[in-house]
DNA sequence: TCGCCCCGCTTGTTGTAGGA
DNA sequence: TCCTACAACAAGCGGGGCGA
């Protein structure tokens, strides 16, 4: 399985989709889009994919991904459940760099909103506050026609390019394979392992989706990463870690062993060079926070 | 009981050489 | 140029045990 090229048409009498979606989960499909997607989850929770990020997400959540940039929304299993009542809501916009002509973006008063659509190349989440005033505005843009959807469109992106409390979520190092020659072993290596991290995974077996063997798999894989696979998995691993600890009111050893580890002293280990503190400080960080 | 550390064994990564 | 094979080294893993 590799990141599937989602293609999207304009209607002819509008520059940019908007959308509100309601479904009983999201589509859980590595996938990416030559057009930036902007995102605000009015409901449900799970995991999100943005390029090497995986991180919770939750209702009142707001996501600018940029172009080219593979990602997937995957809802906790409980959404997968038949007749469980649960919906996943969110309102979307997706619109490509030239929405309004070439040329708009180079002139001076578009700069900040130029540079927030480079920045989002590693994928963007912003903060609560800018969230909610973005959630109105999309509103307002999925409900106006012609000439006004595009003037609060315009302006929902200068509210956004004018957050300063926004978190990057790819890693630099994260190079789509599009960007890279076209060699798309390295989408089925990063698909293959987003839907299987938390089980074991051995190098023969990773190594197989590429269709190399071992040791020029772990070559391949450094060569367009800049890390080493097994960095790569417990870096996703813990990413999950933090979310079931935060979230599911698992213990430690419950975490280690849901997010993929075998061993909790190996759980401890990975966790502390990632995050700096121990599961259990890292836990009780976020218990006070919450306070 | 839980979280963490220590130690020995296993597995993965890297450097080098050579073949297609 | 890309891939494989091999050997050496590094990192990861699992079991056991200790302290709170």
């Amino acid at each position: 399985m590799k990141a599937k090229l989602l293609e999207r048409r304009s209607p002819f009498d509008k520059s940019f989709i908007s959308d509100v979606h309601s479904y009983p989960h999201f589509l859980n499909v590595w996938h990416y889009h030559p057009e930036f997607e902007l995102v605000y989850i009015i409901q449900s929770k799970g995991t999100r994919f943005i390029g090497d990020s995986i991180k919770p997400f939750q209702e009142g959540d707001l996501v600018l991904i940029g172009e080219e940039l593979p990602h997937m929304w995957q809802n906790d299993p409980e959404y997968f459940q038949k007749e469980s009542g649960l919906t996943a809501e969110a309102i979307t916009i997706h619109f490509r760099k030239d929405f309004a002509g070439s040329g708009l973006l180079d002139i001076p008063e578009m700069i900040p909103i130029q540079q927030m659509l480079e920045r989002s190349k590693q994928g963007l989440v912003f903060d609560r506050e800018t969230a909610l005033l973005a959630k109105n505005k999309m509103k307002e843009v999925h409900e106006s026609e012609a000439f006004a959807r595009l003037m609060l469109f315009l302006e929902l992106l200068y509210i956004l390019a004018n957050c300063k409390n926004f978190q990057q979520l790819s890693t630099k190092g994260f190079v789509h394979p599009s960007e890279k020659n076209g060699d798309l072993r390295i989408d089925k290596v990063y698909s293959f392992t987003y839907n299987n991290f938390r089980r074991n995974i051995t190098l023969d077996e990773v190594a197989d989706v590429a269709n190399l063997n071992p040791t020029a798999f772990c070559r391949f894989f450094k060569k367009y990463t800049k890390k080493n696979y097994s960095k790569f998995l417990n870096e996703i691993r813990i990413g999950y870690a933090c979310k079931l600890l935060l979230e599911e009111g698992l213990n430690i050893s419950e975490v280690g062993y849901e997010s993929g580890f075998n061993n909790l002293s190996n759980f401890n280990r990975q966790f502390k060079s990632l995050i700096g503190i121990s599961p259990s400080q890292y836990l009780n960080k976020h218990q006070r926070g919450k306070k």
